[in-house]
DNA sequence: GAATTAATTGAACGTTTGTTTTATTGTCTA
DNA sequence: TAGACAATAAAACAAACGTTCAATTAATTC
């Protein structure tokens, strides 16, 4: 036989890449052979070598475009002017939000790291960089304005990033709590790990109007 | 050939185990071959099979000895019957420091738990939950004592040990900050994170005193 | 110093791997 | 309706995989 009645390129590509998202992220990258992602999509382990010249670039493909979404998203929604506890906000609600949407496509991004070339791999921590900066500077301009209390701005984004992405190693949809409740709560512990000085008089103490604040901007 | 001569079985076998934790820490369980493992420590394949009944096996021990390790270490160190806010700092100061001094192996137990089959990771993740346990009933009892201001006691170990745990995908020991320094950071970090209220007045505007206990408890 | 045990080699087994090649069929265009 | 092109199947490739087995030698025991 040969081609199959009503295929078609660009659905099977898209097909691929799903199944592969899924595929990689259960069982690993190596352990993936070829041959099974093709069973998942219905069709010959041959006819993946139309779309992707080699199994290594299919993952790099899935990489890369889950850094551009992951910027992209964030570049549509960062406040640009707005004073740093804002901004913060932002970049929590929004690294929460798309790495609970892509839990998938983040397993796979953090995990797969190794087994990527030398080049390849430099290009995809390249965007990774990018994207933590924003919220070295963000971290740093809060401190500059007085406006939170860290001790070391690399190391408490480091901290924080580790601490939002981790979220998708327990969290499952359709949990005890909602999407917007989780992110509320990493928002509260966030802006309590950066010593947030929080409008007036707020201490340490009294956590609960921040979260109940954040909870606020989350329900918009 | 046969028998070479010095060979000894024990001083083989911690062989492997070393060049195992090191071999899968940096290529991933897939990747390494047996015959890579072999070539590693100065012997045939063939001869791995004396100490370790399949490649799983292997695995298996390497993260179950990394577990016990991990709650050993814990029950010589826990200040039972002190507060919570020292068993905190305990549990933290613990933590980091076993993670960073085994990177590697920590590595292995986060990142391959999806090799193994149903039987042996449930035992694995059966530790993990008593050892994460322990955690979250310091909370708790923090909470109680109304020491902490925490809204999701579960919720938040889990942040809490994601935000620790992450040390190691930063951290290379020889760094710009020594092993007690990032620490006592992550102490810091971690007081604030749950709203400790500290002794007297503290608030969270000046975590710089918090700090300096911190850095002072750790160089005993 | 002979017998026994411990440690290892080297070759081989059947599978599975990523990938390539060739042939075949559906779909679109003129 | 003929020809061009897109999409796939089927078979084959060499290489590598985890693992087993029999043979062999070093160390130990008596």
């Amino acid at each position: 036989m040969a081609r199959t009645t009503g295929s078609d390129g660009e659905k099977t590509e898209a097909a691929v890449r799903e199944a592969a998202i899924s595929l990689i992220a259960r069982l690993g990258y190596e352990a993936m052979s070829m041959r099974q992602l093709a069973a998942e999509v219905g069709v010959q382990a041959a006819a993946l070598y139309r779309y992707f010249p080699t199994k290594q670039d299919l993952l790099f493909t899935l990489m890369r475009e889950h850094m551009e979404g992951l910027i992209e998203a964030w570049r549509a929604t960062r406040p640009v002017g707005a004073d740093p506890l804002a901004r913060l906000a932002a970049y929590v609600e929004n690294h929460i939000t798309f790495h609970i949407e892509r839990r998938h496509s983040t397993h796979v991004s953090n995990m797969e790291l190794r087994s990527l070339s030398h080049e390849k791999l430099t290009q995809i921590l390249r965007m990774r960089t990018a994207y933590e900066k924003e919220l070295r500077a963000i971290l740093r301009d809060g401190v500059e304005a007085d406006l939170f209390s860290i001790e070391d701005t690399g190391l408490t984004a480091m901290a924080l990033i580790q601490m939002m992405t981790g979220v998708i190693v327990w969290f499952r949809p359709g949990d005890r709590l909602s999407i917007a409740e989780v992110t509320a709560t990493y928002l509260a512990m966030t802006m309590r790990l950066v010593g947030a000085k929080t409008d007036g008089a707020s201490t340490s103490h009294d956590a609960a109007p921040l979260f109940g604040r954040a909870k606020d901007a989350l329900a918009t």
